[in-house]
DNA sequence: GCTTGACTTCGAGCCGACTCTAAGTTGTAG
DNA sequence: CTACAACTTAGAGTCGGCTCGAAGTCAAGC
């Protein structure tokens, strides 16, 4: 409905992503080839920058590139099929985030630990200096 | 005191790291150069392996091998002033952990959001296959 | 004497996700 | 006519952290 178009430089500047990025995207898979105006440079559709903005927000929870261009091919089936698979998908993912998260808590208890044991050492300095 | 000596695949074994990556890590400064035998292979000492236990413990909380190289030589200082140093590189190191955290949390509620509508999509394609 | 195996070195290759270079084309302004 | 900017392409380079290959040394076993 709208023939709005964009040249790269616009997306990039819209999205936050370098012209560089989104010409990588295009080519990994990620983006299905962007329609060119007749100089040859791309024109990107409204429908192709929020493309580039959902593959932005999985990104953004972890997901590797990979990934992302298999959980959008089942965007594009028509049929049902597809909304199991991503919840699988998603719920793997979820997982793998969980598991991260959990790792890093326990990271944090250890530096806590360890950030204890300098103050104490810290103060017990300071104590042999005052009895100097 | 105790004169014990390791080769590399002992200390391959008993640390989980390769020898491949035990050279690397002394060719990076991680580890001082360890002494050799006659036949001039590696031959660790306890303090050796220490070393890496300690190597691995950062790691295991994310700290970049630079910045575990700088974090060993504030340990190397026979004076106090390592200590402070330690303190705030451990500190600052908490930060990024704590804001690692912050974010897979948002992440997961993100996750979270969308498979409860896959669900409901899945939901709703039962109900209408028992209508149908 | 010869093979086997564990080591040694140096330098190259790999992974993911970009990031950039070089050379070429096109369109506009002075 | 020329300069410049914005794009195009293919392919190379970067980063961190390994991982491996090739060629050489050395001691033990048959």
């Amino acid at each position: 409905m709208n023939g709005q178009h964009f040249t790269i430089k616009q997306v990039a500047t819209q999205t936050g992503l370098s012209a560089y990025t989104l010409r990588y995207y295009e080519q990994f898979g990620l983006i299905d080839p962007v329609a060119r105006a007749e100089n040859g440079h791309r024109a990107y559709t409204e429908d192709d920058i929020k493309r580039v903005r959902f593959i932005l927000r999985l990104r953004h929870m972890g997901m590797s590139l990979d990934d992302i261009v298999h959980f959008i091919a089942l965007y594009q089936r028509a049929d049902n099929s597809g909304v199991q698979e991503r919840h699988q998908i998603l719920s793997a993912h979820r997982e793998q985030v969980q598991q991260q998260i959990d790792e890093l808590c326990e990271t944090l208890t250890f530096i806590d630990m360890k950030l204890t044991r300098y103050e104490d050492e810290m103060a017990s300095m300071g104590v042999e200096c005052d009895l100097k």
